[in-house]
RNA sequence: GGGGCGGUAGCUCAGCCGGUCAGAGCAGAGGACUCAUAAUCCUUGGGUCGUGGGUUCGAGCCCCACCCGCCCUACCA
């Protein structure tokens, strides 16, 4: 089978604390990382922060800071993400303080020179959007007049890869999931591609960003920096063992979550510099939509966007992770909101799970005597290769529904047998039908750690025997209410 | 302007190559049970499948046009 797998988060520009929309990625990225370290293969999951763009120090002088302060202290808050997210990011880069990250962007700018060459680049651009408009008016987005900008850039032959990269993705060689956005970057390509700037003037990047090699006039262009981070986490630039390991020996898998309105950077414009380089490429590439908070599109800028951290410490990091995953569809934007964070956390987690083990081991305890053992049910065998598959195709609302038939079956045995009745009545068949319950309960703990892993571990230490009996009854997940 | 994706029961969504595809969950209604976190289990779903055409023996599922939402992108391909 396949040896390593290489997980990758994108890299959110700091010019706000995160937002929910990021929080999705996150869990995604450590959903896929949980699963396959259970699966017994080796998992490195990378995510970190975009220092240089010039959104941040834009936003840094709005807030009156030095941009170097005003970007560590955002940066601090993302990767603050790990606990009330439940991450197990094994590697946290950020673009403008991180050693391994300036030699790395520096040695794939030099790796790929046949094909950069220097250009003049005339046009009105727009600093919210990080590229040019040729729209006169104003920048739809930004809601601001672009500037006029003319200046001596450096350009990458991306014209020189349409059809490389055809093949790749044609091929299989590198998978873009779902489907629909696969099409898409083939369309794209099929559109015809032109070369782009890679370089910003020193100037109008205000020298925040990485100085192109040789020409301290130029500033690398944001995107290429940042979509280095990818092989220079590894040490592709400062040595060391790791970037071939994980990417440069092209063995195992490479895989890149993004939004999918980043598709272009990830599937057309770093996959060229790869090629260019003569580096693997990254061989998936799996594209989220995004979320919309209370009906309204996400934005970090005017920070109505609701904050993962504060999410999970009102509602705890179990439901959070839950609803993202058991409600968010795989294409197709998702609307949060908290009313319906609590609703599916009291439906499923507090009212399915929970209350499932509640009723276990408290039936448990009326039978007195040694805890039985027995079969998990027979539901409980074909949910690992449910969760496989689902999670193959990215689908983890899919796999979440996969582990949750345990959850449904276990509810349903319990009626059906009844063995409430079976104890008042003295027949001893309920020591059988708790014991299959137990250990119906201990799988699901089991299959749910990589969704919700602090419930997870909760219910396999309340339904896992120590001393010869069960630790006493404690709810593994109460009702919320919304606050 | 171009390309892409969505628009299916009150809500959130499944529906692979066209023929039990008109569905699931939640909400609502009725019932059962009492081990449990007013939880659980059973029964109950007549919604023009965005709109209008078309292809077909037969279309949410194919084609065309249009409307709405979102993503990308751009000037005359």
């Amino acid at each position: 089978m396949t040896g390593t797998i290489f997980l990758t988060t994108t890299l959110p520009y700091v010019n706000a604390a995160p937002h929910v929309g990021f929080a999705l990625e996150a869990v995604q990225a450590d959903v896929l990382a949980r699963h396959h370290r259970r699966r017994g293969r080796e998992v490195r999951l990378l995510t970190g922060t975009d220092d240089n763009s010039l959104k941040n120090l834009l936003a840094a002088e709005a807030a009156g800071l030095p941009v170097q302060e005003f970007v560590d202290r955002n940066a601090a808050a993302f990767e603050a993400l790990r606990e009330p997210l439940s991450l197990t990011f094994d590697d946290f880069i950020r673009t403008s303080t991180d050693p391994r990250h300036r030699a790395g962007v520096e040695r794939l700018w030099r790796d790929c020179a046949a094909d950069i060459y220097r250009s003049t680049y005339e046009g009105l651009y727009c600093v919210g959007c990080e590229h040019y408009l040729t729209d006169t008016t104003t920048c739809p987005d930004h809601e601001a007049p672009p500037q006029r900008v003319a200046e001596e850039n450096w350009f990458f032959r991306l014209s020189r890869y349409a059809e490389p990269l055809r093949e790749a993705i044609t091929s299989g060689r590198l998978v873009i999931e779902p489907p629909a956005r696969r099409n898409e970057v083939l369309a794209l390509i099929d559109g015809g591609l032109r070369d782009f700037s890679i370089s910003r003037s020193r100037e109008r990047a205000r020298g925040w960003g990485i100085e192109v090699p040789g020409d301290p006039g130029q500033v690398v262009y944001v995107w290429w920096d940042a979509l280095g981070n990818y092989v220079t986490s590894l040490g592709y630039g400062t040595g060391g063992a790791a970037y071939e390991k994980w990417w440069g020996s092209g063995d195992g898998r490479r895989v890149h979550l993004a939004g999918k309105g980043v598709l272009r950077f990830h599937a057309v414009y770093w996959p060229a510099l790869l090629l260019s380089a003569g580096l693997p490429l990254p061989t998936e590439i799996l594209v989220h939509d995004y979320l919309t908070v209370d009906g309204r599109k996400i934005s970090k800028s005017a920070g109505n966007g609701a904050e993962p951290a504060d999410l999970a410490a009102r509602y705890g990091t179990d439901a959070l992770r839950w609803w993202l995953l058991r409600e968010v569809p795989q294409t197709g934007d998702a609307d949060f909101t908290v009313e319906r964070l609590v609703a599916r956390a009291n439906e499923d987690l507090a009212g399915g799970a929970g209350n499932l083990v509640s009723r276990v081991v408290t039936l448990l305890g009326k039978l007195g005597g040694a805890v039985p053992g027995g079969e998990p049910l027979p539901v409980c065998a074909g949910v690992p290769s449910a969760v496989d598959s689902a999670l193959a195709g990215f689908d983890f609302r899919r796999a979440a529904a996969g582990v949750w038939t345990i959850v449904e079956e276990a509810n349903r045995y319990l009626e059906q047998t009844r063995p409430w009745e079976l104890l008042r009545d003295g027949d001893t068949g309920a020591a059988g039908i708790l014991g299959r319950l137990l250990a119906t309960c201990r799988v699901l703990g089991r299959e749910l750690e990589p969704f919700v892993p602090d419930l997870a571990a909760k219910i396999s230490h309340q339904c896992t025997p120590a001393g010869g009996t069960l630790p006493p009854l404690r709810p593994v997940y109460p009702r919320l209410a919304v606050e």
